[in-house]
RNA sequence: GGGCACGUAGCUCAGCCAGGAUAGAGCGUCGGACUUCUAAUCCGAUGGUCAUGGGUUCGAAUCCCAUCGUGCUCGCCA
């Protein structure tokens, strides 16, 4: 209704505006303030202010008096207050939200006929995946939710570094240590857990090792590494041994929050396709290729990098970034849109990337990044998985779950509602509650800004928190739990400001589904949550559903519970934290 | 040092990209509300030179420039 509404203003206004010889490119369209009663407003008057020799307030009244509310969709009246414009909703436009909402899908937009890929996370698979890290796939996880359901076809990859330097190191150290080399027990019981202390170990060694060792062992990596440029098989079987075991690992905590992939896409891919090759062959024969200290280069500075762009080391062999723009070619070929989720200190190879990718002829508008900053430790502390730094993701995962059981537990005595929770359902619960708190606790902060993880703030259960937004979702479950279904039902009955600001919000969440994929940024959703949680407990606590005497406002109540449920139900699924149907 | 970000209440953050109605929340502190559709809630009070200084504008937290502080980055790593 929103979106209809706002460009039925636009139009009448622009329209109006030409009629009165008044300039047309910019109309002014904003949201008002809360305690103003218009969905929309225009603040176009104090622009033509000079222009009509008029003080605003009077142009206002002008352009006011040249539209008619009669001539606009779901437009009641337009009144002026000082030098704005309001537009007042009529009844057709509660009316149609009301209905709109009782769609399970409230909120998904028409299908684009695009697809996207949305490739995120893609941590090189070293060890278990620590919190620093965990920033990639809950932010990415929601982009790809939020291009769903903005009617794009989604894919979501994980692009596995499985021919770089580390795996080499890591394959390395796999076959050259032994268990009783390493220090101390995994962490935990899992594949990467154990792995990573081989890599943790052969990193050590390189650093500190005899000489002649190292050196060694150098040529044994250096060996790796050639064999995967020439298409060794054997070679790539000893790899994809390691960099399987650690993945599958990982996957299973990515699972947790939950992150799935529809592909695991491994960068080896497009060696052994020759793609690497053919690539390097083009970029030879680019303007700005240069061969220096015996390696092949882009010299990017007349597109405004200063770094080198090196793309075939003095060895012959492939770089990550290399690999990289074969990469995206694939993906040109088969995504209208590729979308990729990576943190800050990637931003600058993005930007080579980007460049590259343009100057080798291809669209590089389809390609988007969403840099996401750091996530730091108190006292500016780093996580580091090499160094075995770092808050492991899991751990923090376990801890939300413990502290949301404690929760649940402790307000299991004074219960109101009577839906005896079993042990499972409590279980339920706390894993919702408590990683739905982790994921928005980390979505619904700007992705430009640093954060620093505290244990108490991600976990804290409080307002602006999943749980406060939860919770309207269990409320309205609770209501909708005691009536078979929703009754027939006329918009018309809700007289209360609190329904009707309830409706107002329901109405905008498509437009917040818009933005959101334009922008490609979740955590605005976030955001609406909370607005919404707000407006909904307003409601709450003024309109009583079930026990409302007249059975036509009951009614209109109960289908206005239904479109709240599935507009915050829809709102958190793009979040990707879970809906309790109680807690 | 160069490049790119960030700096809003004691603390954590919205608002900034598309400049406009008294700068919004939460936490904290203080005071209220459960025989009521679940109090993981709500209501009230408290608290701000929007880092600083200039500029553009009828109007700047929002756009531009400078300064200060913080982070990232400047590998034949990824």
């Amino acid at each position: 209704m929103f979106l209809t509404l706002r460009s039925a203003v636009e139009e009448a206004l622009a329209d109006a505006l030409a009629t009165l010889d008044y300039p047309t490119d910019d109309l002014g369209i904003e949201e008002p303030p809360e305690d103003v009663d218009a969905v929309l407003a225009s603040s176009v008057a104090f622009r033509l202010a000079s222009e009509a020799g008029a003080p605003p307030p009077q142009v206002a009244a002008e352009v006011a008096d040249a539209l008619d509310a009669d001539d606009i969709e779901y437009v009641a009246a337009i009144t002026t207050q000082g030098p704005y414009v309001n537009f007042l909703p009529s009844d057709a436009y509660y009316a149609g939200t009301l209905d709109a909402g009782q769609a399970d899908d409230y909120g998904r937009l028409e299908d684009t006929g695009e697809s996207a890929v949305v490739e995120h996370t893609s941590a090189n698979p070293t060890g278990p995946v620590h919190v620093g890290r965990a920033r990639n796939p809950i932010v990415g996880d929601a982009v790809a939710n939020v291009l769903d359901f903005a009617g794009y076809d989604v894919d979501r990859h994980y692009y596995v570094n499985d021919a770089g330097r580390q795996m080499a190191v890591f394959t390395w150290a796999y076959e050259h240590f032994d268990e009783e080399d390493l220090e101390g027990e995994p962490e935990r019981d899992r594949i990467e857990y154990d792995l990573v202390r081989y890599y943790r170990k052969g990193n050590a060694f390189l650093e500190d090792g005899p000489a002649d060792e190292v050196e060694a062992a150098e040529a044994e990596i250096q060996a790796i590494m050639q064999g995967l440029e020439a298409g060794d098989e054997d070679v790539h079987d000893r790899v994809t041994e390691v960099v399987d075991q650690v993945l599958s690992g990982m996957r299973e905590c990515l699972a947790r929050l939950p992150a799935e992939f529809d592909e695991f896409v491994k960068e080896s891919r497009f060696m052994f396709d020759g793609s690497t090759d053919d690539l390097v062959a083009r970029l030879k024969e680019l303007d700005e290729a240069v061969y220096e200290e015996d390696a092949w280069q882009l010299d990017l500075t007349p597109h405004g990098i200063e770094k080198n762009m090196v793309f075939l080391r003095s060895d012959d062999t492939s770089l990550y970034t290399t690999r990289d723009l074969a990469h995206h070619e694939w993906k040109f070929e088969n995504y209208d849109r590729a979308v990729t989720v990576l943190g800050e200190d990637h931003k600058l190879q993005a930007e080579q990337l980007q460049t590259t990718l343009d100057l080798l002829g291809n669209d590089t508008s389809q390609l988007e990044n969403v840099i996401f900053s750091w996530v730091n430790l108190p006292g500016g502390l780093g996580m580091s998985t090499r160094e075995g730094t770092g808050v492991d993701l899991d751990d923090l995962l376990d801890e939300a779950v413990d502290r949301a059981r404690q929760e649940v537990e402790d307000r299991m005595e004074d219960r109101i509602r009577d839906d005896d929770l079993t042990d499972e359902d409590v279980d339920h619960i706390a894993h919702q509650v408590g990683i739905g708190a982790v994921r928005y606790d980390i979505i619904s902060k700007q992705l430009t800004k640093t954060i620093t993880f505290e244990w108490d703030r991600a976990l804290d259960f409080e307002a602006q928190s999943a749980p406060y937004v939860q919770y309207v979702h269990a409320r309205t479950c609770g209501i909708l739990d005691e009536v078979d279904e929703v009754p027939a039902f006329d918009a018309s009955a809700l007289e209360r400001e609190e329904a009707h600001d309830l409706l107002r919000t329901i109405a905008r969440f498509p437009a917040v589904v818009e933005a959101s994929a334009d922008a490609l940024e979740p955590h605005n959703v976030a955001t609406y949550t909370r607005e919404f949680a707000e407006t909904f407990n307003a409601f709450y606590r003024e309109c009583p559903v079930l026990s409302e005497d007249d059975p036509e406002v009951r009614a209109a109540r109960v289908a206005l519970v239904a479109a709240a449920r599935n507009t915050i139900a829809n709102a958190l699924g793009l979040l990707g934290v879970a809906a309790p149907d109680s807690m």
